[in-house]
DNA sequence: CTGCAAGTTAAACTTCACTTCAACTCAAGG
DNA sequence: CCTTGAGTTGAAGTGAAGTTTAACTTGCAG
């Protein structure tokens, strides 16, 4: 009968390094989820930092917080998610991450070779995937990232 | 004698992909320059278009604009620069790059890791590297990028 | 029961990297 | 000359990812 030990917004805050304002942020765009208590103050499970911290880990990625919220998504409602389906989860990133390494390592070597050589024409050297954008930073022209045609 | 041949921001809008709305943000953010006709047309040297391309590229790798300003600011004001000068630039920009992989790496096996078995916990697992800030993405609470302490 | 730190909200503000707009000028062809 | 398309400006708008503020409530120690 041990009571579940809930986390107010401050201990949150503390353990995950996120801001209050992010962790309400993140609530609001569901990210992440609380519960409350009489007097509607947040209490949280201690398994909702380890939604914070995927979600801080993707971000550094380059990850858009839209994308973050759908990857989480997937984890379950109703349990406390399991080993296996964080596994199931991190497995689908550590994909993403591999091809994030390896744009920025075709990016390394020919930006050496195309710059140092200067050869450097977006239209020559093929430092442009269409395929994965790096960034995905949503707003700006795009036409380099993934150009049209 | 043969005249420079300058393009029209058109013409680098074609060249670079890259939107004139943006082309022109850029030079008022200091990344490019532009002479003007005597009526006050932009007349862009073809050398631009490789600071353009460095532009693109490095913004990929979720570096800021500021950041690449910065780096822009070394090549010489007053020559085209020349390969020598790419080739300096190129050299640091290698560095950042190679950092940047060796994060992400680390993420990689670390996500792997940490969110498979269960651990993740942003204090214990060392997914934080406070030398390297992947996104750079300027605002936010930052505690984890660069944690205070 | 009081005092007060820590919590709550909605709404306004911020930064970055642009884009869009309105009003205007310039350059070149017919 | 006139039209047309490409260029100019400053100012405002956009969307993402938050932070900040103001006014108010809760929780708890003394």
């Amino acid at each position: 009968m041990s009571a579940v030990e809930l986390l107010t917004i401050g201990d949150m805050a503390v353990r995950s390094g996120v801001a209050q304002s992010a962790l309400r942020y993140y609530e609001r765009e569901g990210l992440i989820r609380s519960t409350r208590t009489g007097g509607n103050q947040r209490r949280y499970e201690r398994h909702e930092l380890r939604r914070i911290a995927f979600i801080r880990i993707a971000q550094q990625v380059g990850v858009s917080l839209e994308e973050i919220r759908e990857a989480l998504a997937e984890l379950p409602e109703n349990r406390t998610p399991t080993k296996a389906d964080w596994a199931r989860l991190s497995a689908r990133w550590r994909r993403k991450l591999e091809a994030r390494i390896a744009m920025m390592e075709r990016l390394r070597d020919q930006l050496t070779g195309c710059i140092g050589c200067g050869c450097l024409s977006l239209s020559r050297c093929k430092l442009i995937n269409p395929e994965d954008r790096l960034a995905a930073r949503g707003t700006g022209p795009q036409m380099i990232i993934n150009p049209p045609g």
